[in-house]
DNA sequence: ATGAAAGCGCTAACAC
DNA sequence: GTGTTAGCGCTTTCAT
């Protein structure tokens, strides 16, 4: 059995002096002589004294802890993304308490429950999903909230990646490379970022009066590869909601006989690590998912008011795009 | 502005009885008529009343907290590892602080004072890193520590797969189909994985009395890439430390011209998601996250006792491993 | 069945 | 520069 913990009392008594004064040395708030500095410094060595985070949360009504919930921590964009805001907020001495919903309303409700509960000091909320049906729920929890990878619902500050732009961005690059025959395997509409991309694809394709052809995917590998049998055999490119879905949709060419990128040529969304490793490596276009995350802790550690911040994408050319030959 | 969170004093007041009874009642700890009962969820309900965690936790002693030390969250390992816990945990009302490392001992050291001062209930270390360093200063901790994915160090209760007995399945089924001159790629030996697997890869050449090649990667992709050019020309089958590791050696052996799995077969270790997408499907030896997850939880809010749990891997064929043709 | 009050471990007035 | 004390929001004895 271990011990009790010491608390502030402790050190005061092993230092003989007031726990104010422990309160003060420790905290560097306000000063102290050099001698009952040195040795309530001491004493709370000794004892290897750890003041509650707990105590003080309820005394200065912050618990230093702010809430994340995740749509769905295995899409490797998401790592990503916690990863950066993990490592603000540390850096900031804040902890980060975690939630997965795997996009289950239910479990969506529940984490939300769970911080307020838990008295985070704000939530970082990133779902690919609508959140507009939330919208009222969230301004009324009561505590700083800011939308990470998502477009602002109205009343609360939002960080994504200029999506639209992004597709256009990846669209554009086929057609500049010769491509007259379009697809673009979107994701369900419940994605609100799927919608954003697939307007951006057709913004392209309208300037450029090119035909486009549209599938939907599910946002993962599998919903790629499912989706290539609806793909006319014609395209000669196909722009992919994200990486995943990229990598699903050459997997499925590969497998109906056909080259990459040398019969149709791929592009794909995020940058994720493995975009890197495909066979060819994958073109796509980069979300800043650093940046994202440290405005993200910024804002919301800052007050979060209503504005929205568009990052910028920017093209990786790689190998799984190339040259129209037809 | 938003007002200030109504307290269990708020709710008391206006259904007229005392915070005592507020408490019992919203506990369900102790009956009460039926009368008041139905008053104070009714206040509680107008109010929008949500009890503080933080008092509760201070006056309980628990947070309902655990914290979580991840080595690195971007490998997809990791995240199918921590959807894991957080499942069971959120399941069993508890929340989930996660810091990430970065295999950072800094950090690792940051984050472990930072879960103490937060007062977490208990801590899960998911490192692949030798612990045996900190084995004392996580004992000294106070509180229950379980080991994840990590062999147990004297003293701490741990969970994870039977590496040693994985790599020799890896590498019988490697034999078994023919195969004579074998290579592993290895991670660097501060992974206490890596040196099991290793050893169970020994086993199996050993028994077989075959030709084994080790090189030393990362754990990551790129050194899985790196090391095919240190694999002798005669070698005809991988058996790789992870799924990164080998989606990396596949690459190499493909720039350097050889074929996957007609000129040499790859098999890897762990079966993240990817390894069903690469190209050929990845021969692998799946970790059963899922159950690691919930032991982990189950041990820890159970109490932490000195026992250890090896999961049983199992072998998953897919198409990167055949026949020896030579 | 209900209320009064102590106390969890801190910080910050307010004395001196 | 230091000590005393109230109070953060709960749970739980102990009375009644």
């Amino acid at each position: 059995m271990s011990v009790a913990r010491p608390t502030i009392v402790d050190v005061a008594a092993r230092s003989g002096v007031s726990i104010a004064t422990v309160s003060r040395v420790l905290s560097g708030n306000r000063p102290a002589s050099e001698a009952t500095r040195a040795r309530v410094l001491a004493a709370a060595e000794a004892l290897d004294y750890r003041p509650s985070g707990v105590a003080r949360a309820l005394k200065l009504q912050s618990t230093r802890t702010i809430g994340l919930v995740v749509t769905d921590i295995e899409n490797p964009f998401f790592p990503q993304l916690v990863s950066a805001i993990e490592a603000e907020a540390t850096a900031r001495g804040y902890g980060l308490l975690l939630c997965n919903t795997t996009d289950d309303e239910a479990r969506e409700l529940a984490a939300l429950r769970l911080l307020v509960e838990q008295r985070v000091d704000g939530i970082m909320l990133a779902s690919s999903r609508a959140m507009r049906r939330h919208a009222g729920l969230l301004r009324s929890l009561g505590l700083p909230v800011v939308l990470v990878n998502s477009r602002g619902v109205a009343g609360l500050p939002s960080v994504d990646t200029a999506s639209r732009r992004g597709a256009r961005l990846a669209t554009d690059h086929l057609i500049g490379l010769g491509h007259r025959r379009l697809a673009h395997v979107t994701a369900p509409r419940s994605n609100v970022a799927a919608g954003e991309r697939l307007s951006g694809v057709r913004d392209a394709v309208r300037a450029a009066d090119v035909d486009l052809h549209v599938v939907e995917g599910d946002g993962r590998v599998e919903g790629g590869a499912r989706a290539v049998a609806s793909v006319p055999a014609n395209v000669t490119g196909i722009v992919c909601y994200n990486d995943l879905t990229a990598i699903g949709v050459m997997r499925g060419l590969r497998s109906a006989g056909r080259r990459v990128p040398e019969d149709v040529s791929i592009i794909g969304f995020d940058d994720i690590e493995m975009a890197a490793w495909t066979d060819p490596p994958l073109t796509t276009v980069r979300q800043p998912t650093d940046a994202m995350g440290r405005w993200a802790v910024e804002r919301l550690l800052g007050g979060g008011h209503d504005d929205r911040l568009h990052l910028e994408p920017e093209l990786v050319t790689r190998g799984s795009t190339a040259r129209a030959s037809r």
